[in-house]
RNA sequence: GGCGACGUGGCCAAGUGGGAAGGCAAGGGUCUGCAAAACCCUGAUCACGGGUUCAAAUCCCGUCGUCGCCUCCA
């Protein structure tokens, strides 16, 4: 059994099975530079995140390119509402962007390639798409001809004869066909703009993908990834484009993720009703939106509410008791219960990778750990030493690697205040003893609101951060 | 209007022909001075209506509903 991934082409899980044997080039559609990234941006970066860190896993070497457009309408408009320099207006967000990547423990890209600085690429695959009569020239804008590509349509399942009826508003007159889209796009006065053979001006959106791709990995790639948004038209003008010069079927497999939905919409900066990744990490760790993507299809809609985010905060923590020590005075759990752990064990682990072999099927992998979980609890409640827990624990740590979860949380042992915390336990150990009770909750209450939360047991109490 | 996706317990969600995973929340219990944590126990005629089949959440048709794309969008 080997890994199967749903492609877009052709609506059906496929085989995988990589140009190279061991190698996967992957390329993903990044965001236009020209505002704050939002937690769909996120939802985004750590779907690919968890595909390319699970290929990792399964041994695979992963060419990973993700592109910034950081030429385009918006930006350029943005920039002149701001009064700044277009580039340095992109230079920022893409900083920005790259800061909350970061933060989001998302594995850097192979390589981020930007529209800006591939213009000799961008403007060469341009000229070769016009000699060889896909692309013709307007003034100084140059127009792929849609209707030279028989194929054309056949990523969103569109065919050109049945879109032109009811769409395009201001059909520019100039085009031959109202289904012909800009490749390069000539400068007005005031614009950023590149000298090419038809005049000063940029690239058009779909092109810089198509050479970017061309350049960094070649004619074909094993995957090519984006939100579902992206199918058409950038997806399948970017297949026109690129086929229409190679000849050659241009990504095997097309992943699209699904939306992330906000109280019951899509998310996006036309719509205005935007959570940034700023203000989400402001309250949330990176790994609560990654537990979210991670609980539900990558292909559907995620849903973003308070209560989903409070849901999956919580399962983070039950995720971590899975790794917490020993207890105090542990003497050895039953042989049989150490070998139900261990079978529970193995069990985790082939049905995690039998369900990310699925299509990356997070979510059934996330229902194994938390059954791995379940099962470390229960030998450490019949007492299993820490010897006894490390295999399992291992494990549990090695898959919620995989995951990019980070489960973070200060050893106990190794904080500077540890000693001060162990101080008040044994003070209000006395006090227990005493039966104190009202003085030793206040001791309870006090450590909890500087976030230690304490924990008794028969054999002693314990601590850890909240 | 055209194309596509989806509708599983209070919430999130896996499963796509033959026992309805898992998490959160809730209730009960074990433990505890109390609490917390952990552990145990409890819950779904799978939107609705037809059909195919020995057998359907799962396949087909229809209805309703939600969402996406068709214009910049992850």
């Amino acid at each position: 059994m080997g890994l199967k991934i749903y492609s877009t082409l052709t609506r059906k899980k496929e085989e995988f099975t990589p140009l190279e044997p061991g190698k996967v080039k992957m390329y993903v559609c990044g965001p236009t530079v020209y505002a704050k990234a939002h937690v769909g941006h996120g939802m985004s970066a750590l779907v690919f995140d968890v595909i390319r860190r699970y290929l990792e896993y399964r041994g695979y070497q992963v060419n990973h390119v993700q592109n910034f457009t950081d030429v385009d309408d918006k930006i350029i408009l943005r920039a002149a509402q701001e009064k700044v320099d277009p580039f340095e207006l992109g230079e920022r967000y893409i900083h920005e962007f790259q800061d909350h990547l970061q933060r989001l423990n998302v594995l850097p890209a192979t390589i981020y390639p930007r529209a800006t600085r591939e213009m000799p690429q961008i403007t060469e695959m341009i000229t070769e798409l016009v000699q060889k009569g896909y692309a013709y020239q307007v003034d100084g804008d140059v127009y792929f001809r849609v209707r030279r590509d028989p194929e054309y349509g056949k990523l969103s399942g569109r065919k050109p004869d049945e879109m032109e009826s009811g769409a395009r508003i201001d059909v520019d007159p100039r085009k031959e066909d109202p289904l012909d889209f800009a490749v390069w796009k000539s400068a007005r006065p005031g614009e950023p703009f590149w000298d090419s053979p038809w005049g000063k001006g940029r690239p058009g959106w779909h092109i810089e993908c198509s050479a970017m791709n061309l350049h960094h990995l070649g004619e074909q790639i094993d995957i090519h990834g984006g939100g579902n948004d992206l199918i058409f038209p950038h997806h399948e003008n970017e297949i026109a484009q690129t086929e229409s010069l190679t000849g050659k079927p241009f990504a095997r497999y097309w992943v699209h993720h699904g939306m992330l939905q906000l109280s019951g919409e899509k998310m996006s900066k036309s719509l205005g009703n935007l959570v940034s990744i700023e203000d989400f990490l402001a309250g949330h760790s990176g790994d609560a939106l990654r537990f979210m993507v991670l609980n539900s299809g990558y292909r559907n809609p995620l849903t973003f509410t308070d209560e989903v985010i409070a849901q999956a905060e919580r399962g983070l923590d039950r995720l971590r008791s899975g790794l917490r020590p020993a207890l105090p005075g542990a003497k050895g759990a039953p042989h049989e219960s150490l070998k139900a752990l261990g079978e529970q064990a193995e069990a985790a682990r082939t049905g995690f990778v039998e369900s990310m072999d699925d299509d990356f099927n997070s979510a059934g992998a996330l229902g194994n750990l938390f059954e791995l979980v379940r099962a470390i609890n229960q030998v450490r409640d019949a007492g299993a030493t820490a010897a006894e827990l490390d295999e399992a624990q291992k494990l549990l740590s090695e898959l919620t690697g995989v995951f990019g979860l980070r489960l973070e949380q200060e050893a106990a042992g190794e904080h500077p205040a540890s000693a001060f915390i162990d101080l008040c336990i044994d003070l209000r150990a006395e006090l227990r003893k005493q039966k104190l009770w009202a003085l030793s909750d206040q001791v309870r209450d006090r450590l909890a609101q500087l976030g230690v939360i304490l924990e008794d047991s028969k054999e002693g109490t314990t601590w850890r951060w909240s």
